[in-house]
RNA sequence: GGGGUGGUAGUUAAGUCGGUUAUAACGCCGGCCUGUCACGCCGGAGGCCGCGGGUUCGAGUCCCGUCCACCCCGCCA
């Protein structure tokens, strides 16, 4: 019998490497793991062991087995050894360098009061010398990091990363089923539905010319588990998305899926309220009454969010808001200022509607103490313009309310300038920073200026969170949004989300100022759920699709057996999803969704380790009678 | 599709105004060391400067193209 497999059957593993502790001292102890570090003195040496769990110091001394002591001058970083020996305590020992008696003990490890003496070790197999250090403190680039990802993961940050994200699955699981949601599986292949995420797709091997989706979420199939009498339905869910990717997405992704018969949007937010609370106390032992007593977020309306911070997912743990002057800057005809008079012009001369304003003006301020220089702001200049900005007006504000350094200060109307003032709270040695022009520009600049300036000038950090947590329910934002590339309106969200009751009547007429009951939590400027109170009046289906300019027939093909579930006793129902992997990122304190993932794609979707995606053969392509279209 | 940042030894980085032998730390190899813990000390090896063109007497450095990674806009819950 090899001494592996000896190490495998007989001597067997007793502990992990983060077990043993003062009380352990005199066992005799087995611990399998990979050579952390090794440190040679000639006679004695020491290994640094290490398991998923921690870090054990071993000690090979050639007085007591001289075998053992000539094996372990053969280990090397990352090889899987195992040794069986005695723990003891590390006791206080004579210091060469120091040139007296000092305590052995490693206050930095969790075993750090005790040490094992090794009788006998056995090396199961060798490595070569990784391509980078298996260590938090050294970083390798993200290439790197993701062709060798399984070494990558060896790294305990990362190792704590996924024993979260199995702490989350347990707790979810475990909260949802008590609470009496079952917990029921849904489709990956799936028929293409357009509209949406633009899904992957699968060709069909056994039916030419037709292809399978991959599922972008289980939402028309949760639907139907409502129509089904099941209740309260949940899954923890991959789904896919064949969209351009960022810091906070991939093309796979995981969520916590949740549906529910009877409920209305209070029902649906006090679920999830009480599972992120579980999901605190499970991860960091902390309870959250303690910032929210009431045991609920605060809710916020879409117009305000988008008003006041630029976009739906507002950080809220800074304040920096923006300072709507549209209004301010129709009612002084620009003031002036010819880029603004402009814009005033459009809405005097009825070009642009205030209900639906497609160009706006927007202020922020950047208060004294925060000094930014003119080579800081040229630079928020050029990262305005990188979003589509043409430029980023400014205004320094004087000790008489003056303006230095703006590109207004020589035309703007003494009036239009102290109503800014005013508007914008502004006080002497302030910096206001403008946005005008089109609407979705404005809004987008802005929001990322906002969150740019929060971590410029230190008030949210670069990532993580330092134990902040702001969340909030975003709320009641239009049904429909306008779409200037077709000139008609379109679904702002899936088309069975049901309006607010009173905005049924502008179905027909206004269908700008339909509000729905569709909701986002968003946490720390990320948004961590979304979901709606469906549509389940087939009439008012019916009056939505109008809307749309979608026929019936049109909707028979599409979404057809929906639409007939519908008519078939369908519960008043809702329900919302959580992204896991921002959750798990935002409880990582993570700077990025690849950190929580275990073998993530990169930015263009490729997988580095694999090579995925990857060619397939002609014959592959035959069978599936999938041509290639080649284009230069 | 567009904008930005980066790519130099196994790894992380430095490399000035274009100048002759491209640095450092860690890692790797060899040696010494019985209380270290990211041990220490001595010695050594290691480079297609992402790739392809161009400018130049001369390119890691300047120009053009291209590939890869990352961040953002568009896109996307």
């Amino acid at each position: 019998m090899t001494n592996v497999a000896r190490f495998i059957d007989e001597v067997k593993r007793t502990h992990s490497c983060g077990q043993l502790r003062a009380a352990d001292i005199g066992k005799e102890v087995v611990l399998f793991g990979w050579v952390q570090y090794y440190r040679d003195f000639g006679g004695l040496r020491f290994i640094d062991l290490r398991d998923r769990d921690g870090i054990t110091q071993v000690v090979f001394d050639p007085d007591l087995s001289q075998e053992a002591h000539d094996l372990a001058n053969t280990f090397r970083h990352e090889w899987v050894v195992g040794i069986r020996g005695v723990v003891r305590d590390r006791g206080m020992q004579f210091s060469k360098k120091k040139g007296e008696m000092v305590s052995a003990h490693n206050t930095a490890l969790a075993t750090g009061e005790v040490e094992v003496l090794v009788r006998e070790a056995v090396v199961f197999n060798k490595s070569e010398t990784p391509p980078f250090e298996i260590e938090d403190s050294v970083d390798t680039n993200e290439e790197k990091r993701l062709k060798y990802r399984y070494l990558d993961l060896r790294r305990p940050k990362l190792q704590k990363i996924f024993r979260t994200r199995s702490l989350m699955n347990q707790t979810v699981r475990q909260h949802l089923s008590g609470q009496g949601f079952l917990e029921l599986e849904t489709p990956v292949l799936v028929k293409y539905t357009p509209g949406g995420a633009r899904n992957f797709l699968v060709p069909s091997r056994l039916h030419h010319k037709k292809f399978y989706a991959l599922a972008e979420s289980p939402q028309l199939f949760k639907q139907l588990y409502m129509v089904a009498g099941f209740d309260k339905y949940f899954q923890i869910v991959k789904c896919f998305r064949d969209e351009d990717l960022r810091l906070d997405r991939q093309p796979e992704f995981t969520q916590i899926d949740m549906e529910m018969s009877f409920v209305n949007q209070d029902d649906v937010f006090n679920t999830v309220e009480q599972l992120i609370f579980a999901l605190w106390q499970a991860v960091f032992g902390v309870d959250l009454k303690e910032r929210y007593p009431t045991g609920h977020f605060p809710r916020m309306k879409f117009d305000e969010s988008m008003r006041r911070f630029g976009n739906d997912k507002p950080d809220l743990r800074f304040d920096l808001e923006h300072v709507e002057l549209t209004e301010l800057t129709i009612a002084h005809k620009g003031g002036g200022v010819p880029l603004l008079a402009e814009i005033a012009e459009g809405y005097l001369n009825g070009t642009d509607r205030r209900e639906v304003p497609q160009r706006i003006v927007k202020a922020l301020v950047v208060p004294a103490q925060s000094t930014l220089s003119r080579a800081d702001t040229d630079k928020l200049e050029d990262f305005c313009r990188s979003m589509g900005a043409k430029g980023l007006a400014r205004a320094r504000v004087g000790e008489d309310g003056g303006w230095t350094q703006s590109p207004f200060a020589k035309n703007i109307t003494a009036e239009f300038r102290t109503a800014i003032n005013e508007a914008v709270g502004a006080r002497p040695g302030d910096l206001l920073l403008f946005q005008f022009g089109p609407t979705a520009m404005v809004h987008t600049v802005m929001a990322n200026l906002r969150l740019h300036l929060g971590k410029k000038l230190g008030l949210i950090p670069e990532y993580g969170t330092r134990d902040a947590w702001k969340f909030l329910w975003v709320i009641d934002p239009p049904l429909f949004e306008f779409d200037e590339k077709t000139n008609s309106w379109a679904p702002a969200h899936h088309a069975f989300t049901r309006p607010h009751d009173d905005c049924v009547q502008y179905l027909g007429t206004d269908p700008g100022r339909v509000l729905c009951h569709r909701y986002d939590i968003v946490l720390n400027g990320f948004e961590i759920g979304g979901g709606s109170i469906r549509l389940h009046d087939p009439d008012v289906q019916a009056r939505v699709f109008a809307a749309l300019g979608i026929s019936e027939d049109e909707a028979k093909q599409k979404f057809g057996f929906l639409l007939e579930a519908l008519r078939l006793g369908a519960p008043p129902h809702g329900g919302i999803a959580l992204g896991m992997d921002r959750l798990a990122m935002l409880f990582a304190g993570s700077e990025s969704i690849r950190d929580v993932v275990g073998f993530p794609k990169t930015q263009k979707g490729t997988d580095q380790m694999t090579e995925a995606p990857g060619p397939v053969t002609a014959e592959q392509l035959a069978e599936l009678r999938v041509g290639v279209i080649e284009t230069t």
